[in-house]
DNA sequence: TTGTCCGTACCGTCTGGACGGTTTATGTGT
DNA sequence: ACACATAAACCGTCCAGACGGTACGGACAA
């Protein structure tokens, strides 16, 4: 759930700026040329480091894309656990901070979303963290939603817009996607319909 | 728009079953295997056909993949089409129609889909066509509906169930999945929260 | 014969990653 | 403080295999 600790299990190498740098380089070259692309050469190229110095934090191709997604669930978790935590200092709701955060959250974190992409396109199994941390989050909103069906179309809404945006599928102008998130808060406040 | 026209802009090839064949062997390659497996001679496997009778229907793995993207938004749009007729046809409201139209038909074509994860993994400006549907499609929605940020908002979800079916995060259970629908629908109807 | 449609053989390039070498940090005995 | 040892961190090269695409051959209908 935290940065600050040795990510892969395969090996204890401590998590060093390198590696997060390693992990940024990646998830440009996704991002830029798409998830094919995404080859060691062009991480090492794009990273600055060389071959060795790449394959080292990550012996394989494999470890830098689980890299990546533990990288993107942790964020997305710790983004929630912020959230869930000032509510419940503040005595605020909960359903609403939540999509609040994983709007908010979505939107400024496009790029360490493309672990998404790079593991759907080398091996759909490694989304597995994902479906879990998604699963997990879902789950607490529709708990403490007023109406759950309501903050059950609220989750899909946000990561309809989540991923446009990953996919390039930009389809909301600043202030649409402003006006839309807003009304996707008021909408697990209320009761029914 | 339709499926019995020449597909590709590059050959005037006749629509013949063998082409579709060919994209059924890369879906299903996509979907088992990943995007960055669609390879030519995945494809020539899956197929039968030879790896001449593949390359000769689609000249390149550009042309295959725009034929994959071309299919998927056909399919998208005749589904568009046929609610939108129905319905002017029996008098009743469009926006509804048309929500229904989107979450049924992404409900069963999952596999026509994978275009789109192929497209996005080998070369992201291939799916400009299916940002350009989708847009049509979504303003449409959205101009006749009575509410038209809660309409957006039933796209977006429609999307976000439609990407998860696509990524393979299913998140649903089929008979929440009816009823989130059965509510989507039913939220394009309201006027107002 | 000519054009369509598909099969077979092959080539040049790219990719993952194994490997060995080099530099830098971390002790350790004296 | 000093040389020395040991491992961590990083670098550059090389190779087998996979990949996209070409060249060409052949069947078969018009």
């Amino acid at each position: 759930m935290n940065t600050a600790q040795p990510a892969s299990d395969d090996q204890g190498a401590a998590a060093r700026p390198t590696r997060e740098l390693i992990l940024d380089a990646a998830e440009q070259v996704v991002a830029r040329e798409g998830a094919k692309r995404l080859t060691i050469d062009a991480v090492v190229k794009e990273s600055g480091f060389s071959k060795g110095g790449v394959l080292y934090n990550f012996p394989s191709k494999l470890d830098l894309i689980k890299g990546m997604v533990e990288r993107m669930v942790d964020y997305a978790e710790a983004e929630y656990a912020r959230a869930v935590a000032q509510a419940r200092a503040s005595g605020a709701p909960l359903a609403p901070a939540i999509v609040e955060a994983m709007c908010w959250h979505k939107e400024i974190d496009n790029q360490v979303s493309m672990g998404l992409l790079a593991a759907v396109a080398e091996h759909p199994e490694l989304i597995d963290p994902i479906r879990e941390a998604m699963g997990r989050i879902r789950d607490e909103l529709i708990a403490h939603a007023p109406d759950p069906e309501l903050a059950r179309i609220a989750m899909l809404a946000a990561d309809g817009l989540h991923f446009s945006d990953i996919l390039g599928l930009d389809v909301l102008k600043p202030e649409e996607r402003a006006a839309t998130q807003a009304r996707l808060i008021a909408l697990v406040s209320e009761k029914s319909s």
